[in-house]
RNA sequence: GGUCCCGUGGCUUAGCCAGGAUAUAGCAUCGGGCUUCUAACCCGAGGGUCAAGGGUUCAAAUCCCUUCGGGAUCGCCA
C-alpha cells in the first residue's frame, strides 16, 4: 500500500516541479519521523531554480494539484522540507486489502525466475554456528523474493569431488562410519582423525592425490566411495536445516558438471579466448585487464579441475536457466567471486549477484571444521529448545507437555533465525552462547507472542459469539493514535519486501517485523477490543486485531519463523 | 606488505551505496504500570566527541584521503 502511496507523492511533485519549468530526478523521498513521506527535492533544485529551498519548498508545495481519489492528504512545508501525509482513504483501504488479500497482501509486484544458492556447505560435517548465517540469510531471501513476487528455485551446491571429500572418502576406509551418530556428526569425527593422521604423516598425502585422479577419470568405485561420504554428510545436513525451516528445491552436484563434458567445454571457451598461459604445468587465466593482479587456476598441473573451474560450468548452466542468478557466499569467497564473475564476462556469459557474508568467530578464534574447532548448528538448537522449554514450563505450567514442546521448538528455531537475521551481513561476529541463549530480549518470540496475542484475542471473540469476520466493517471508526500507526505500519509492508528484494537485504525484514509487533502490543495496551464501547468499534478494532495477525503472519513467514497461535 | 569488509551510548545494533529537520532500536541500569482481551507486555528516565585526524560541501555518521583497531583474502584448498 505504501508503495502505491509514494507512487502517487512521486507523480503529483514531478508535476509541480514540471509546472514550475524545473526538471529532476531526484525527488529526495524519505520515510519521516514528520510525516509519512517527505522530500528534499527542493535542496535539489534550489540553484536550479536560483531560490533559497525555502521559498522554493513553498511554491513546489502550492503547484501541487492532488487527482481525485488519492491516497494523498496533507501537505506541509517546514523550512525545505515537503511533508506529506496520507489521508483517511489511505488507512480504511489498506484495512480493506489487508482483509481481503490476507497472506498475498504486501507483495507480488515483482515477476522472473530467480535461482538463489545459499548455504552449499562442504560435505565434510555437520553445520556450524557460521554455516547457518548463510542458510538463514539464503532461505530468507529466498522468502523475500517469493513474496515480492520472482520465481525463485533455491539451490544447495554439493561439492562431492574436493580434496576435503577425497579426505573423507579414505577417512572411512581407514577408521569406518559410526552408525550410533547422526551421519554428518559421524562424518566429521572422520574427517578430523584424517586430517591428523595426514599431518603426522605427509607422506599418506599421495593417496588423496591419487583418490582425486581417479575420481576425476571416472573411476566406478572411487566415485562410490565418494558419493557414499557425500550422501552421508548431506543426510545429516538436510535434517538440520529442515529443523531450522530451511528448505532447498535442489542439489546439484559438481560432478555432474565434470561428466556432462561441461567443464572441459568451458575450459576450451577460456583458452580458445586467448586468456590462458601454462604456469608450472598448471592452466591458469589472467584477468589483469579485470584488476586481479594474481592469474585464475582452472585446471592443476595433473590435469585434474578445481572447485573454481567446476563452478564456472555451474554458473554457465544456471544462468541459461533463469533471469537472475543469487549466491549467497561466506567472506572467504569474496576474492574467487569476483575472479569467477569477471571470467565468466570475459567468455560472454551471465554473471550472478553476489551477497557476501562477514564470518562468525569463537571467543577463541576462527571456526574449522578440519581441526574440530566449531559449534553444531544441532548443539545450538538442542540448547535453545531447552531452554525455551524452560521458559515456556515457567509461563504455561498447566499445559500438556506437548505443547510445552511445540512451543518450545518455535520459540528456539524464531529466536535463533532472528537473531542471525537482523545483523547485516557485512558485519562480522563473534559467537557468545549467553546472548544466543537470552529470551529477554526483542527478537522472534517477541514477534510470535504478538501474534498469538492477537490469535487469543480473536478467538476469546469467538467464543463469546461476538467476532463475526463477515460483518462489514467501518474503518473510519479507527482514530486513536495507536490504531491509526498501526494500519500505517501494515500498509508499508510492501515497501520493505521491495527494498529487501531490491537491495538484497534481509535484515530489514526482521526489524520491520520487530516495529510490527511493538505496534501491535501498544494498541493492545491502550485500546479495549472485546470491551470496546459499543459493537461498531468492536467489529472495527476485532477487524484490526485480525489483519494485525495476518500481516504478522506473513513478516514471520518471511523470516522463516513459525506463527503458532499460543504460546 | 597489497586488496576487500567492519568500527555508532557499558554491550549488541539501524541509518552509510543515492549527504540535509533533535542519530535508530534492543539488552543492561533506574523509576512507574497486572480485579481489565496472555506482563514473553506497556509507559518514562539517564547514557553517544557516530574509532582518530584532515579534506570536499551552504550542509558529513553518510563522500574523499591518512592513521589506528578487528575480520577476510593474496594460483594448483573450497
Amino acid at each position: 500500500m505504501f508503495l502505491e502511496f509514494k507512487k502517487q507523492v512521486t507523480s503529483i511533485l514531478r508535476d509541480a516541479i514540471a509546472s514550475l519549468g524545473l526538471q529532476t530526478d531526484d525527488l529526495g523521498l524519505e520515510a519521516s519521523q514528520h510525516a509519512d513521506i517527505a522530500s528534499k527535492a527542493a535542496f535539489r533544485l534550489a540553484s536550479q531554480a536560483r531560490q533559497n529551498p525555502k521559498e522554493l519548498a513553498e511554491r513546489i508545495s502550492e503547484a501541487i494539484i492532488l487527482p481525485e481519489d488519492s491516497l494523498i492528504g496533507k501537505i506541509t512545508t517546514v523550512g525545505p522540507y515537503i511533508n506529506i501525509d496520507a489521508n483517511r482513504k489511505y488507512i480504511d483501504e489498506t484495512v480493506f486489502r489487508i482483509r481481503q488479500e490476507e497472506a498475498g497482501f504486501g507483495g507480488g509486484f515483482c515477476q522472473g525466475r530467480i535461482l538463489l544458492e545459499h548455504t552449499s556447505a562442504n560435505p565434510n560435517g555437520p553445520l556450524h554456528v557460521g554455516h547457518i548465517r548463510n542458510s538463514i540469510i539464503g532461505d530468507t531471501l529466498m522468502r523475500v523474493l517469493r513474496r515480492a513476487g520472482y520465481d525463485v528455485e533455491t539451490q544447495y551446491y554439493v561439492n562431492d569431488m574436493g580434496r576435503q571429500i577425497a579426505i573423507v572418502s579414505w577417512a572411512l576406509s581407514l577408521f569406518g562410519f559410526d552408525s550410533s551418530r547422526k551421519p554428518d556428526h559421524a562424518i566429521a569425527d572422520v574427517y578430523i582423525k584424517a586430517n591428523a593422521e595426514l599431518i603426522a604423516n605427509p607422506e599418506k598425502v599421495s593417496e588423496i592425490d591419487s583418490r582425486m585422479q581417479l575420481v576425476e577419470k571416472g573411476d566406478e568405485a572411487t566415485i562410490k566411495s565418494f558419493d557414499d561420504a557425500v550422501a552421508f554428510a548431506i543426510k545429516g545436513i538436510r535434517e538440520t536445516l529442515q529443523r531450522m525451516n530451511v528448505t532447498h528445491d535442489s542439489f546439484p552436484h559438481e560432478s555432474g558438471f565434470i561428466r556432462s563434458g561441461a567443464v572441459s567445454r568451458i575450459v576450451g571457451e577460456i583458452k580458445a579466448i586467448g586468456r590462458t598461459e601454462i604456469d608450472n604445468g598448471a592452466l591458469v587465466v589472467d584477468l589483469s585487464d579485470y584488476g586481479f593482479e594474481k592469474t585464475l587456476v582452472i585446471q592443476r598441473s595433473d590435469g585434474t579441475s578445481l572447485y573454481t573451474t567446476r563452478d564456472l560450468a555451474y554458473h554457465e548452466w544456471k544462468g541459461e536457466r533463469a533471469d537472475r542468478m543469487i549466491d549467497v557466499l561466506g567472506a572467504d569467497h569474496k576474492l574467487i567471486s569476483g575472479q569467477l564473475k569477471a571470467t565468466l564476462n570475459a567468455i560472454g556469459k551471465r554473471e550472478p549477484e553476489i551477497v557476501i557474508f562477514e564470518f562468525v568467530s569463537l571467543p577463541e578464534g576462527s571456526m574449522s571444521t578440519r581441526r574440530g574447532k566449531f559449534i553444531p548448528a544441532d548443539e545450538l538448537l538442542d540448547q535453545i529448545e531447552k531452554q525455551a522449554y524452560a521458559e515456556v514450563d515457567k509461563r504455561r505450567p498447566e499445559m500438556p507437555d506437548e505443547f510445552k514442546k511445540e512451543v518450545a521448538r518455535n520459540v528456539g528455531i524464531g529466536a535463533v533465525r532472528y537473531d542471525i537475521v537482523k545483523v547485516s551481513p557485512e558485519k562480522s561476529t563473534v559467537f557468545n552462547w549467553k546472548e544466543a541463549l537470552d529470551f529477554e530480549k526483542q527478537g522472534g518470540p517477541f514477534i510470535q507472542y504478538s501474534h498469538a496475542r492477537a490469535c487469543n484475542i480473536l478467538k476469546k471473540a469467538e467464543e463469546e459469539g461476538l467476532w463475526d469476520p463477515s460483518r462489514p466493517i467501518d474503518p473510519s471508526l479507527l482514530v486513536e493514535d495507536t490504531e491509526v500507526d498501526l494500519v500505517k505500519k501494515m500498509a508499508s509492508f510492501d515497501s520493505v519486501i521491495d527494498t529487501s528484494a531490491r537491495e538484497l537485504k534481509p535484515n530489514a525484514i526482521a526489524i520491520y517485523a520487530r516495529e510490527l509487533a511493538e505496534s501491535f502490543n501498544q494498541f493492545y495496551r491502550f485500546v479495549p477490543v472485546i470491551n470496546a464501547e459499543d459493537e461498531e468499534l468492536r467489529a472495527i478494532r476485532l477487524a484490526l486485531v485480525d489483519c494485525a495477525r495476518i500481516v504478522l503472519a506473513s513478516a514471520l513467514d518471511t523470516l522463516g519463523i513459525a506463527a503458532p497461535e499460543s504460546m
